[in-house]
RNA sequence: GCCCCUGUAGCUCAGAGGAUAGAGCACCGGCCUCCGAAGCCGGUGGCGGCGGUUCGAGUCCGCCCAGGGGUACCA
């Protein structure tokens, strides 16, 4: 147990042993929250309840924190206690027991920041699903990066993760894909052939025109335009898949399961879905469409599913998609991660799901807000359709993986950011991301400094480690745990970059005090010791880069 | 109009109702005869506005101002 949960315990059996003395008058305690105090002053961990219950119990905090203090069998090799004004309980870990984490961390290894978990869930993120209609372009990296980042936590915290991208290959924009595609075709065959109206204007399908006119010659001009379209457009769409998928393997990014829309009908599962829909009594026919009657959830207005040509909407899609997560493939949790121009989309998602008869607070959806891009003054807009495409690509060649990764992981998702391509490219040669890197490595080479004169430290003795500033950096290394559990419960894994600073920070200013390799023969038993937290260090900065999807470079 | 997100340092962003609001970049000043100076130490500088709830508000509520997104038988 992490602890800051045995410390809740103890402060809420104390407050509830207080009302059976009579020390506090009766009444309920509510939830005991233990907080990290940002003054060391302050302790390792406090709480403060007795200013929480001083109106209800009309005493003095200070007093009720009095009481609470000696009712509290506080593990004496762990923690002390002490009431801090205006009514803190403030705990402090005993620096024995710090130093013995440096073994517990390297103990666990790789390991170290996996939680135990009584219930482990069957989860599903889904994210990017951009239409296979151009390459992934920098508004949908940071859907990428946040999704894979979620995953690995979600995975850290003991859950069953499945990443899934939803290939939306079944709707009218492909259509216009197929369509363009065929006209850049008969073009670098050297035919005239006018690009359909709304069509994709991007270089990347002259190019997928050209390739396919190389391939295959004119085998597909040969045919009737019907079946080549459908020909054509099969190949351009595996291949623009295997350009989305090596797209997003550059910055780390890769899925379990590539979902395709299109299956759901050919099983029949489409089918299935609004037949549930009917019976759940939420379907309505009206001008000649089918429609989901949301408004009997509270939405504000009903949703057509089939259009009065026959054709089903995306959100009818959607629906049948949604009940596959949930009906066919059992997930206990659905996360889905869009971007802001979708966000009027959730709210009636929710109440399909509803209509399901799932309960809809299995599925959260995390909205990212738009990315605007920025060039020296000018806003970049980018879009598909008229080919000003800043491509994922493009960003990974130039800021490289790293950084991106670090870049977008750092912002919550819901603040739109602003991304300065000069910025991003002009930061990359004095980015943050390296600061943390750059611990790792020196981390790496002082180990190998100490391997190379042939020290051991495996007996070293951790009780050695008495200097603040090696305290200091035990501490931060123990909060990973504790960071872990609180991004998986608030699917949150923008603060691990911020606790991946702190941890190098920690690291260098103890570098910057202690000595770790020493040639004084005097100095050697310390020098084992601090090896040994090295070492931990290490563990700890490695499992935060592995969890952000970044390499932990040995040099650099 | 209605709905969602956001206004925190010059810039990019963190801040589960707690104690003196933080980081990176930028700027100013110190620190390498010694394990990597891609580092360390110090300094300048800030919660859009007005009310409210609370022992306590950057955080919750209301109104106002500003920016972005959504509001289709498009995706």
């Amino acid at each position: 147990m992490l602890l800051k949960h045995r410390i809740a315990q103890l402060v809420t059996q104390a407050a509830q042993e207080a009302q059976r003395q009579g020390a506090l008058p009766p009444g309920p305690v509510p939830e005991v929250e233990v907080e990290r105090p940002q003054n060391p002053e302050h302790g390792d961990f406090a709480v403060s309840l007795p200013l929480k219950l001083a109106r209800a119990a009309r005493m003095n905090p200070m007093t009720i924190a009095q009481r609470l203090l000696p009712l509290m069998p506080v593990e004496e090799f762990i923690l002390e206690a002490r009431v801090w004004p205006p009514g803190f309980i403030n705990f402090h870990v005993k620096q024995r027991w710090l130093q013995e984490q440096v073994e517990e961390v390297l103990g666990q290894g790789q390991r170290y920041g996996d939680l135990p978990q009584a219930q482990p869930l069957k989860v599903q993120v889904e994210f990017v699903s951009v239409n296979p209609t151009g390459p992934v372009h920098v508004g949908h990296a940071r859907g990428a990066v946040l999704g894979s980042g979620l995953a690995s936590i979600l995975a850290a915290a003991g859950h069953h993760v499945s990443k899934e991208y939803y290939i939306n290959d079944a709707g009218t924009q492909m259509g216009v894909f197929y369509r363009s595609l065929y006209a850049r075709y008969l073009q670098a065959l050297g035919r005239e052939a006018p690009m359909p109206e709304n069509g994709y204007m991007g270089d990347y399908m002259v190019e997928l025109g050209r390739e396919a006119a190389q391939e295959h010659g004119d085998r597909f001009a040969r045919m009737p335009e019907v079946e080549a379209v459908a020909a054509l457009g099969r190949l351009g769409l595996e291949r623009m898949l295997a350009i989305i998928r090596a797209d997003l393997e550059a910055v780390g990014v890769t899925f379990d399961v590539w979902f395709n829309e299109g299956s759901l009908y050919e099983t029949g599962q489409y089918g299935e879905a609004m037949e549930l829909l009917r019976r759940n009594g939420y379907l309505a026919q009206r001008e000649g469409a089918t429609w989901f009657s949301s408004t009997l959830l509270g939405e504000d207005k009903d949703n057509v599913l089939v259009r009065s040509t026959g054709e089903p909407t995306y959100f009818a899609s959607d629906i049948a998609y949604h009940r596959n997560k949930f009906l066919v493939r059992g997930y206990d949790r659905v996360i889905n991660i869009w971007g802001a121009d979708h966000q009027g989309h959730v709210s009636r998602l929710k109440a399909a799901v509803g209509a399901l008869g799932v309960d809809p607070g299995r599925l959260t959806v995390i909205i990212s807000q738009l990315v605007t891009l920025k060039q020296g003054e000018e806003a970049v807009r980018a879009s598909k359709r008229k080919g000003n495409i800043v491509t994922l690509r493009e960003l990974v060649e130039e800021v490289g993986p790293d950084a991106c990764r670090f870049f977008f992981l750092s912002r919550s998702p819901e603040s739109q950011m602003e991304f300065d391509l000069d910025l991003a490219v002009q930061q990359s040669a004095d980015n943050p991301v390296y600061y943390v890197q750059y611990a790792h490595a020196r981390i790496a080479s002082i180990l190998r400094l100490a391997r190379e004169r042939g020290l051991d430290w495996s007996a070293g003795d951790v009780s050695l480690l008495t200097h603040e500033a090696e305290a200091a950096l035990i501490r931060r290394m123990l909060q990973l745990p504790e960071l872990v559990e609180t991004m998986a419960q608030r699917l949150e894994p923008h603060h691990l970059p911020r606790y991946a600073m702190d941890l190098a920070t920690a690291f260098h200013w103890f570098y910057q005090q202690c000595r770790v390799v020493s040639g004084e023969p005097e100095e050697r038993a310390v020098s084992l010791a601090r090896l040994k937290l090295v070492e931990a260090c290490r563990v700890v900065l490695a499992r935060c880069l592995s969890l952000m999807g970044m390499s932990a470079p040995e040099r650099m």
